[in-house]
DNA sequence: CCCTCATTGAGATTATATCTCAATCATAGT
DNA sequence: ACTATGATTGAGATATAATCTCAATGAGGG
């Protein structure tokens, strides 16, 4: 079994839940690729991989994978949220195709610090943020 | 009529629209205040103002309003879009507290400059950005 | 006055996400 | 092994924002 999966076995046996098959299943098929998934990509892949897991515990269990810690939800201004997981990915923010919906990542560590300024000068305590930039790549701009 | 009203009663007939008693309805509305509204905020009010606009003429407005330039549409992580108008209202961005709801807003030239670059460096070209940054305000703190 | 097309409103529809609840399953205690 | 308890699941119902449909109305040009 993955690292990650383990790791979210332990998660899930240490708040004294069960590691069923269903929540295996949508971990693995989480923890499987590096992509932007939804929640209906993964029913759907966990589906076409013959697993017969139900929508709502599909929600449920990337609800879970968040707050394990394991797994990010993001919202990149589409109809529906987005979830990333997050070994072997240092913190980054997306820019979003408007014409061909791809998603490139960036980072930039003096805007992470920058906020944390801003914060400061307010008085705000945070706890994460969502930094999307929107327009056209390179791809779709040379048309 | 306020200023903001006219620039959108041309734009409207620019584009040989008709500026009907509604969309100046809506758009008074919207021009009322520097908050930050939604579509069934702006739809409530007017009908307190005895105002009877349909929900779809509010929505449809509101989009021309956003089509003009003189409104934007914002995403604040929360269920519903928000509207703000724009002038006399640099730009900025937001912090918003998840236990009142609070939003604050807040400006960093600096990092304006360096999404730029980031956008550069990926040869994207941006057309707007979203960048909300999430945690507890300084009365939800104390708490 | 007529024709055309924009506009509107009521309600239907779409789509994501959550909720409900009965059936099933795991586990600990006896 | 039996039972009680509580966790888990799935099917479908529900919630909610936003969009769409379409018939009726209205404005403006010729
Ligand atoms: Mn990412
Ligand atoms: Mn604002
Ligand atoms: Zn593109
Ligand atoms: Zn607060």
């Amino acid at each position: 079994m993955k690292t990650e999966t383990l790791q979210f076995k332990s998660y899930i046996e240490e708040k004294g839940l069960l590691f069923t098959p269903e929540r295996q299943s949508v971990a693995e098929e989480v923890f499987s690729s590096h992509d932007h998934l939804d929640a209906e990509k993964v029913l759907k892949s966990l589906r076409v991989r013959g697993s017969k897991v139900s929508r709502a515990t599909v929600y449920r269990t990337l609800d879970l994978l968040v707050e394990s810690g394991l797994v990010e939800k993001i919202d990149l201004g589409e109809d529906r949220a987005a979830y990333e997981h997050i070994a072997g990915h240092p913190h980054h923010d997306h820019l979003v195709c408007l014409r061909c919906g791809k998603v490139q990542e960036f980072e930039e560590p003096l805007i992470e610090q920058l906020q944390e300024w801003a914060c400061e000068k307010a008085s705000f305590k945070a706890t994460g943020h969502s930094l999307n930039i929107y327009g056209y790549c390179e791809n779709c701009t040379a048309k």
